[in-house]
RNA sequence: GGCCCCAUGGUCAAGUGGUUAAGACAUCGCCCUUUCACGGCGGUAACCCGGGUUCGAGUCCCGGUGGGGUCACCA
């Protein structure tokens, strides 16, 4: 039996040709230059810190060039396939602000390049697969588990390469017969590539992001179509990625092992290579070693841990900019108010050793991007957030919309802003002594008065209260308080002289800054009384006395 | 274990044969200050090791070591 008579045996019901699809799917017509990229998730339900910094880097790649991102979901693993994750996915990407030109959208797909799913293109991947058949290059296995063990098994024993090759390869040279009776009878089987490479030569190909690499030939028959007919990732990122007219291929560096395997396929089709771009993989850092983000144990990395924290789409972004061009936070510097759109990423600039996440970095980040968020906008934020995450706080937000935008002024608009926001479950428990119902005593009064000054520094302080005072008027009445009761009305004067006072003002300051919101740090005193009103003011001043 | 990738302060990193080895985060100190922040000033802290090549190596080469990735009909 000739390799065209066993390609219709395998294939009988694929009667287009590769030129067909090479037809249908013609090359893009777009200006020198721009990129074709693209992101392909597994729908398997969950996405990471990691998954967007890949997202990220090919959306600029693309949309910077003028060229077209597209979505493609590869669903090729049935068995991991998670109900909803497509809607996740790319919600959460949207989230993130990446967005794409092209493919799986939740109300279809878009574009001249479909299917987006993998699973969908089925007879497109066969159409291939019996093409390599005839040529020669691919032929059907019938191997079991059982038998794939028993090589396996036989390898380790002799101290050889784990896999399917050379003379392991049991079903590589299979008696014509045999394979049409095996057929015949229904018997399952997988297709696998027939590899002519040899691991003790090695080939250079060029990374955009590490420059040239040596790696050994792809010697592995490696399985192309699983029994179902199903591709596995390899063939399908080759034959999808090809017809796609995809010019760069940005994925992370797990893939740089295999990338042989896809040089070999793209070679043995007969068609030119995208450009690889291997990023760095997302680390984190565990009992002193850095290790790869993982989905399973790291929970508190998936994108849903940082939008229901409320962390701003744009600080995650900003975040990953910085990791993934290292002139990123320069140009930042130099260009604090211009979008970060405007910066050029470059591939060249990126890094390729592996990346620790920093969470102090990100928060410092996230401030930075807070602070230049005007207030109105970052109501409306903490509006949505709260909606979905914090839903018995929405009706809080909603009523007390005047309230809030007040809060979220305070300091944020002088020479100096104060740069304390990072995220909105933080931002909340920041300003939560506002409401009386979370409002809480959470420090002790200041070590440095007296307990029975406490008292008479609360009424006294009550009793001269006047809500229209303005900051000096009352900041006065402070000091002539606190030197009634033998603090120093200036906190310079104890510093010199610390055996004749008690302690200064800004100790007895503290007292009623505790009363009043619970803590001992806060922004400006006299600036919070006025948010809140000389009722709530005196209440809670009331309210401290009564405890004491 | 085989193969591949990577290696500058605690973290992210500038650096492409000659620099007092940038900067940012973190950390510490001081100043400002009624607290906390903000801001300003300053400090601690790094080229993994060993061989080469060179007048000269963080930078180039080789060998170690360390870390990471990958070795599926998963992606």
């Amino acid at each position: 039996m000739d390799y065209a008579a066993l390609a219709e045996l395998l294939f009988p019901h694929i009667d287009k040709t590769p030129d067909y699809y090479e037809t249908l799917y013609p090359a893009r017509q777009l200006s020198p230059g721009a990129k074709v990229t693209r992101l392909g998730p597994s729908p398997t339900g969950f996405i990471h810190l990691g998954n967007l910094y890949v997202a990220f880097v090919n959306e600029r790649l693309a949309h910077q060039s003028g060229g077209v991102f597209f979505l493609r979901i590869e669903d090729t693993d049935e068995k991991r396939e998670v109900e909803g994750a497509v809607e996740v996915i790319i919600s959460s990407l949207e989230y993130f602000d990446i967005r794409f030109d092209e493919g799986v959208t939740v109300n279809g797909e878009i574009g001249e390049y479909g299917p987006y799913y993998q699973r969908q293109r089925g007879s497109i991947y066969q159409c291939f697969a019996k093409e390599l058949v005839k040529k020669g290059l691919a032929y059907p296995c019938f191997c079991s588990e059982e038998d794939l063990q028993a090589i396996r098994d036989k390898q380790e024993k002799a101290g050889e390469n784990p896999g399917y090759y050379g003379a392991f390869a049991k079903c590589r040279n299979l008696d014509p017969d045999e394979i049409e009776r095996n057929i015949q009878d229904g018997k399952p089987f997988v297709l696998r590539f027939r590899s002519n490479g040899d691991p003790s030569r090695s080939f250079q190909i060029v990374d955009a992001i590490r420059g040239p690499l040596t790696m050994p030939e792809n010697f592995q028959d490696v399985v192309l179509l699983k029994q179902n007919g199903i591709p596995t990732y390899h063939f399908a990122h080759v034959v999808d990625d090809h017809l796609m007219r995809t010019t760069h291929v940005v994925r992370g560096e797990e893939w740089l092992s295999s990338l042989p395997i896809h040089v070999a396929l793209f070679k043995a089709l007969d068609w030119p290579l995208p450009i690889y771009c291997h990023t760095t993989v997302l680390m984190k850092m565990e009992n002193g070693n850095k290790r790869k983000l993982s989905k399973r144990k790291d929970p508190e990395l998936s994108l849903n841990y940082y939008r229901s924290q409320g962390y701003h789409p744009k600080a995650v972004r900003e975040y990953l900019l910085t990791i993934i061009n290292s002139n990123y936070e320069e140009w930042r510097l130099a260009n604090p108010d211009s979008p970060m759109e405007e910066f050029e990423l470059t591939i060249e600039k990126m890094s390729s050793s592996g990346t620790l996440f920093d969470l102090d970095k990100l928060n410092d980040v996230s401030k930075e991007v807070l602070v230049r968020i005007p207030d109105e906008e970052l109501y409306d934020f903490m509006l949505s957030w709260a909606k979905a995450y914090r839903p018995e706080l929405a009706p809080l937000f909603t009523e007390k919309k005047d309230l809030l935008l007040r809060i979220l002024a305070i300091d944020r608009h002088g020479e100096k802003p104060r740069k304390d926001l990072v995220y909105c479950e933080q931002i909340f428990d920041y300003f939560s002594y506002f409401f009386d119902d979370y409002f809480q005593v959470e420090d002790d009064y200041p070590e440095e008065v007296d307990r029975e000054d406490i008292k008479p520094i609360l009424e006294s302080y009550i009793n001269s209260y006047n809500h229209g005072d303005d900051r000096n008027q009352w900041f006065e009445k402070i000091r002539v308080l606190a030197a009634e009761l033998d603090y120093a009305a200036k906190p310079k004067d104890f510093k010199k002289n610390p055996e004749l006072y008690k302690g200064h003002v800004g100790h007895v300051s503290t007292v009623i800054r505790i009363a009043l919101m619970g803590r001992a740090s806060s922004p400006d005193l006299w600036e919070i009384q006025q948010i809140m009103g000389e009722e709530q003011t005196l209440n809670r001043i009331n309210k401290a006395i009564a405890a004491l």
